[in-house]
DNA sequence: TATACTTCGATTATCGATAATCGGTAAACG
DNA sequence: CGTTTACCGATTATCGATAATCGAAGTATA
């Protein structure tokens, strides 16, 4: 078995991404170099690597001379990002129904966790499982990359906002809403799931929704 | 008005990104970054950012203690990213239509330069604008994000490769094949637009169609 | 001959130091 | 006073040097 040690660089990279997700960072933030590097007991260079990683990520932005901030998504771009993550979970799903028919165990699960979630009214749990609920399904279509793209457009939705905008109260309806997409997927019905996906995230981004679709 | 000269990096960043893109750095080719270095007369550090850089955009991979090497793309990621494309192809034409309703000059101006180049056999030359062609598809959806992604993906997608791999006679028909695009987004009608090119990308990759669609 | 060990040149990873640039503040000027 | 200029501390950008690691080639051993 190998166990690799992560260098410098990599831990310093996994140290930014979790401070910006979890908020310790916030938008427009400043992340000085020689801070990070001191807090860390490393130099510069691998901070810089780590950040010029993160800026092609769109996690952060960097003017020359003037440094990096964690990058502000206005209301404009999340609801961008809204649809980007529309179009690749409709492609997710359709892929993925080929491969779980009958193997929606792990999608049961994470249901089963993001309910209790609701229930609790814990916003940062719920949305821990809906994600992974989510990743399922696009792992299960089978295509790297999509699972790549997917995972950045989801933290450029930082996700904790939208739900925040929904309330506490609206959890469990929005969680209910995912329980007839196992149902189609353990049907192998790609399609259907993609669709109801689209829905699911429209009706709760308060995205327009498509163009009515035909029904089959 | 506002000049503001690049930094070292970027300048560096560009200089890779060509080289990577226009095959003078093959794929699996080693990268040395005291070799770019020297040649650039810079150091290795802004040589090492801009690597981060391109890792993260997955141009290129980075072993610990092995370097950096350009990416080698399967046909199997081939195949993924062309998947990918797609899905946001149809994306950009749907929102695209609401935006570009009469005024497809651009596209016009694009499908005549690369019928131009398919009756000449000029496969860089066609490749290049039906890049653009896309391109304008995508920028007129309005969203960035989109854009920015669809980029990645097209570098990903090494078109070139494909584009070999259909042979310079049948350009032309995979040209004429993008014309009726532009009616589409001329009337307005995005979602058809997105039909089409679902339909044209699926039949020149080699992709199997999705299950049949319903038509309007 | 085959295998394990050693050495060494090449390269990556990291560091500490220096140069360039920024934003703000205060002096100089009208 | 209001504006411009000169400076200063903070920070970024880049450099040159050193430490760590790799892999290939050689050496010893059985």
């Amino acid at each position: 078995m190998e166990f690799k040690r992560a260098s410098t660089r990599e831990q310093i990279t996994q140290f930014l991404l979790e401070r910006i997700l979890d908020g310790t960072y916030k938008p427009g933030e400043r992340l000085i170099e020689m801070q990070i590097a001191n807090e860390l007991n490393t130099s510069q260079a691998p901070v810089r690597e780590s950040l010029r990683y993160l800026e092609a990520m769109r996690l952060v932005v960097t003017e020359p001379y003037k440094g990096t901030r964690v990058r502000e998504v206005s209301n404009r771009e999340l609801e961008e990002s809204s649809q980007v993550r529309v179009a690749l979970e409709e492609l997710g799903a359709e892929l993925a129904g080929q491969h779980m028919k009958g193997q929606v165990e792990r999608l049961e699960i994470e249901a089963r966790l993001f309910m209790k979630a609701a229930k609790d009214k814990d916003v940062r749990a719920y949305s821990q499982h809906d994600i992974e609920f989510h990743r399922i399904i696009i792992e299960a279509s089978g295509n790297q990359l999509l699972l790549s793209i997917w995972e950045t457009v989801v933290l450029e939705n930082r996700f904790l906002r939208t739900l925040n905008r929904i309330g506490k109260d609206q959890l469990t309806e929005f969680g209910e809403a995912h329980l007839p997409v196992i149902d189609a997927l353990r049907d192998g019905d790609g399609k259907k799931a993609a669709m109801l996906l689209n829905h699911l995230i429209c009706k709760f981004h308060f995205l327009k929704e498509p163009e009515s679709e035909v029904q089959k």
